[in-house]
DNA sequence: TCATCTCCATGATGTAGATCAATTCTCTGT
DNA sequence: ACAGAGAATTGATCTACATCATGGAGATGA
């Protein structure tokens, strides 16, 4: 008797929805297929399981296909800085390119699968295909700008303004891959959405209390309805979009 | 009779004492002058002049090879945020990549030269210099590890940790170019630092007094000296570097 | 050379958010 | 099913920095 097969999930780039996100609008049916063979995946991590440890050397960089990653570094006294929160159909790792170095370590939020995408192949695809390269450096410099929104954020922005505008961020980011984007469950705790937005705990907490009460949001736990999104968006201050 | 010439300064890659920082260390000679072709050598902007304006579409990046750049970008509400200062041989403009357009503005300090590089000419070198495209995925890596340290001292760090670490900064950054770590003119104004910092002026101000009365830094306006560069550098917690 | 402007310094006061503390709720593992 | 640890909420107090206000020192320009 033949042991039943398990029940597939996507395995290759054609197949996944996540592509239009992760992978270069431009690409060719044919290139496609290429970058489809240097992808490896692995099998899903689960909470708490890191992807990568800072130190560790830089060979890969990483795409979500579903779950979470939260990314951190460590200083010198001990103390975590969280640098990013990552969402199905992003990329993660090139903090490592500059110096071979991951600078971050990235840690599954919950379960989670992830595409490796080995650098050096990658960079001989991309050699003979144009598109691949830009896209990836356009990628970059969406990190890069995105940072430096988080940079203004943590400047000049009070404390409702950081909540605000990381819950504008997570549902714009959901909604662009056809997920709601005023209910969804936040994956990271609250003293991970302190320690990013440079915030305690209770201010955190205090601020999502109030956000309940002004009736910006219904929320029980990590579990988040947004009911006022222009509100909430007003309160955002952002760079201003060319 | 002949006009006289005018004294030349350096209009090459290979005179030019920078080389070794904003150019691939590893590429050959003759690519070397491949890309000294397509660069552009513009007449030095005179302080508060723009080398792009936040909305410009994005065709170039530009490395500097004397003077100093303030990236700032404005929010809706009309407030300016420095995302970033850059010193002689170093590259800005990158902002431009994520969609063509430019996010922040770039404005001269002080008399400032720097060269052009279109990317398109840019990109198509990069395809068959493999050195060079790794390179300057290595250099927006770079800006992206940088901006990360930022946005932990934003968050965690208290004013005068804020200020000894771009005090810091500047003086490896110069020192890399093999100019006084310890005695320097600062380009930008305390306001800019405080700006760039999420401090106020008053802050920035009072902070620099207390250095000095400390006897970390001896300074009179802009002019800074580093009497005590070790017990400064104590002062500031970076991210672990593996 | 005088008037205006910008930059910097320093003092007095106010406040957003940190810190400290206590309680409840929710997972985790045995 | 229970013990213990971690996550979240809420309150009371404290403090680093913002804000407001003033004066001086260099630049800039008619």
């Amino acid at each position: 008797m033949q042991a039943p097969k398990l029940s597939i999930k996507p395995t290759n780039c054609h197949d996944c929805r996540m592509s239009a996100l992760c992978l270069p609008l431009a690409m060719e049916y044919g290139d496609l297929d290429r970058l489809d063979k240097v992808i490896q995946r692995t099998k899903p991590l689960h909470k708490n399981q890191s992807v990568f440890y800072a130190g560790d050397s830089f060979s890969s960089v990483y795409a979500i296909r579903s779950g979470s990653i939260k990314a951190y570094c460590v200083s010198d006294d001990g103390t975590e800085q969280v640098t990013g929160f990552y969402l199905p159909g992003e990329i993660f790792g090139w903090d490592g390119i500059a110096d071979e170095t991951h600078k971050n370590t990235a840690v599954a939020l919950e379960t989670t699968a992830v595409c490796e995408i080995p650098f050096n192949k990658f960079e001989e695809l991309s050699a003979s295909i144009p598109t691949l390269q830009r896209h990836f450096m356009q990628l970059m410099a969406r990190e890069i700008t995105s940072d430096q929104q988080l940079i203004t954020l943590l400047g000049k922005n009070s404390a409702e303004e950081r909540i605000a505008s990381l819950l504008m961020s997570i549902s714009g980011r959901l909604g662009r891959r056809k997920l709601s984007p005023t209910r969804f469950r936040l994956p990271m705790s609250r003293a991970d959405i302190g320690n990013y937005l440079g915030l305690t705990v209770e201010t955190v907490s205090r601020v999502f209390s109030r956000f309940q009460a002004s009736g910006y949001i219904k929320c029980d736990k990590k579990e988040v309805e947004i009911l006022n999104l222009s509100g909430l968006s007003n309160l955002v201050q952002t760079c201003a979009e060319a």
